[in-house]
RNA sequence: GUGGCUAUAGUUUAACGGUAGAACAGUGGGUUGUGGUCCCACUGGCCUGGGUUCAACUCCCAGUAGCCACCCCA
């Protein structure tokens, strides 16, 4: 390295020394901050989305009987461990997770069936006529590396029964998430598997392991790993190595006891009888440890043609242990979930026809003093009898309020001026077509009644 | 968590080792009592910190954030 003569290291200095006494003397701006990573600002320009797919949700939860629960963000992070299992992705390393201030080791909840479950519990619902059946809408927090469509906080919904065993009830989820993405204007797919209950999947696991012990040089590290620690997750495995060694693999489905492939064939009439789509995929396993029998996904069709790979939209299953593994008695149950932020891009993508939200039928355009007092009042009349109405109080002239009015799309604008002041009079302006008339000041909410509830409006 | 790509007005973007132009949006005006078209003007920007250089928005490094792949799932 050459040294720098010592003329150019004294200029540095002085140059060094100017950009901190600049830095004094323009006292620096306070820096902006911006959402933590992963994290999002849901805008009212994006807010219809959200309102349509929530709205549609929660019109299928009151259709189909599910009661609106809601519980704390905040859990013990020892029900997750407990729940979904302290080996899974989810609890290991995607845990939102701390000391709070009374040394109490909580978490940002990562899913909600083990909310639910414990609520369940918690407040002696099996006192309840059975199944309980429930909706929820929140956010969930997974510490991930975040990308399109995988956020850190995002938003789950989903339906939850407890208390009842029957396959109508699986049949019963899983057809009315079908239909509430066909309602929300998606084509999507069912992937549905029966992943047995403890008893079967174990002797399913002793295959498994049997069959891939023989190959376990062809297995990726990864694999390896998991053949002693959750052989299942193999038949997920994409490496060049493990994958067509599935093809040969046995396959849970044949392994399944009585009870299990009895309740597996029944869901599968039923969504046979009710005509809903679904592929088999004896490849399908969850990664939460609480499911049981039936397991299913659902992913946007278009992915599955172009082979892409998808993120799933939802998915859920049966978790007929978790409430006893909660310390509950034992209480067979069955849920989903859904991405509202996954559901939305879909939507977007496939330019699904979304009303916007509440467009004001009247626009209140008022000039002078007088006139803008007696707006004033007339406004709160006119909300009164149900209008959804804006105004342009606050503002000077005509033009600057008619362009306002003609940005929110108002279907009418009243105008009320000096000269109507005096005249007890009004202007009803149609927005559409440019027509005015002028009423009397006294008869305008009568007036607009006539008009909107003519079918022009609402 | 690992690897790759990216970062310019509110948004979408252009150019350049000598500090930046556009479109859309916003504001004001043309029209002080009439919107959606048109015309004019204005406002507003180089993610942060370091380094290389006479000079950095530009090159290098780090941080941060976004996107993509893996992992996994919503």
């Amino acid at each position: 390295m050459v040294k720098k003569p010592k003329i150019q290291k004294k200029a540095k200095k002085i140059k060094v020394a100017a950009k901190k006494q600049k830095a004094k003397a323009a006292p620096s701006k306070p820096r902006v901050f911006q959402t933590l990573r992963g994290m999002k600002d849901i805008l009212p320009g994006e807010y219809k989305y959200w309102h349509f797919v929530k709205n549609k949700a929660e019109n299928f939860a009151n259709n189909y009987g599910y009661e609106f629960i809601e519980t704390p963000i905040l859990e013990e992070t020892a029900l997750f461990n407990r729940a979904v299992g302290g080996e899974t992705d989810i609890v290991s390393k995607e845990m939102f997770s701390f000391t709070d201030r009374g040394g109490e080791n909580i978490c940002l909840r990562p899913e909600a069936t083990a909310s639910i479950a414990r609520a369940y519990i918690q407040h002696g619902m099996l006192n309840l006529p059975q199944p309980v059946k429930f909706f929820y809408f929140g956010q969930m927090f997974r510490h991930e590396r975040p990308q399109a469509g995988r956020l850190r906080a995002f938003h789950q919904f989903g339906f939850e029964t407890l208390g009842d065993g029957n396959a109508v009830i699986d049949a019963e989820i899983i057809f009315l998430v079908y239909n509430l993405l066909q309602d929300l204007g998606l084509k999507t797919s069912v992937q549905v598997n029966s992943i047995g209950c403890p008893k079967c999947r174990e002797s399913y696991k002793n295959k498994l392991v049997n069959y891939y012990r023989d190959q376990r040089s062809s297995l990726c590290e990864e694999c390896k790993k998991r053949l002693v620690k959750n052989p299942l997750r193999i038949l997920d495995c994409k490496e060049a190595g493990c994958e067509p060694l599935k093809e040969g693999a046995p396959q849970i489905v044949d392994y399944l006891c009585d009870d299990c492939k009895n309740h597996f064939v029944r869901v599968l009439e039923y969504l046979d009888d009710a005509a809903v789509p679904y592929n088999l995929n004896p490849y399908l396993v969850r990664g939460l440890d609480y499911y049981t029998k039936t397991v299913f996904e659902f992913f946007s069709e278009e992915n599955q043609a172009t082979g892409q790979k998808a993120e799933a939209l939802g998915g859920g299953g049966r978790y007929d242990n978790l409430v006893e593994v909660l310390g509950g008695r034992p209480t067979p149950a069955c849920g989903v979930a859904l991405g509202p932020e996954r559901l939305i891009t879909k939507i977007k993508e496939n330019n699904v026809d979304v009303p916007p939200l509440i467009v004001p039928d009247i626009f209140l355009a008022q000039l002078g003093e007088q006139a803008r007092k007696k707006s004033f009042a007339l406004i709160e009349d006119l909300r009164r009898a149900g209008f959804y109405i804006t105004h342009g109080l606050t503002k000077e002239g005509l033009k600057k309020q008619l362009e306002i009015a003609n940005k929110l799309g108002a279907r009418y604008a009243l105008i009320l001026g000096q000269k109507e002041v005096i005249d007890g009079t009004i202007i009803i302006r149609d927005m559409e077509g440019g027509s005015q008339e002028i009423i009397d000041f006294v008869k305008i909410v009568q007036e607009m009644k006539k008009k909107i509830t003519n079918g022009i409006a609402k």
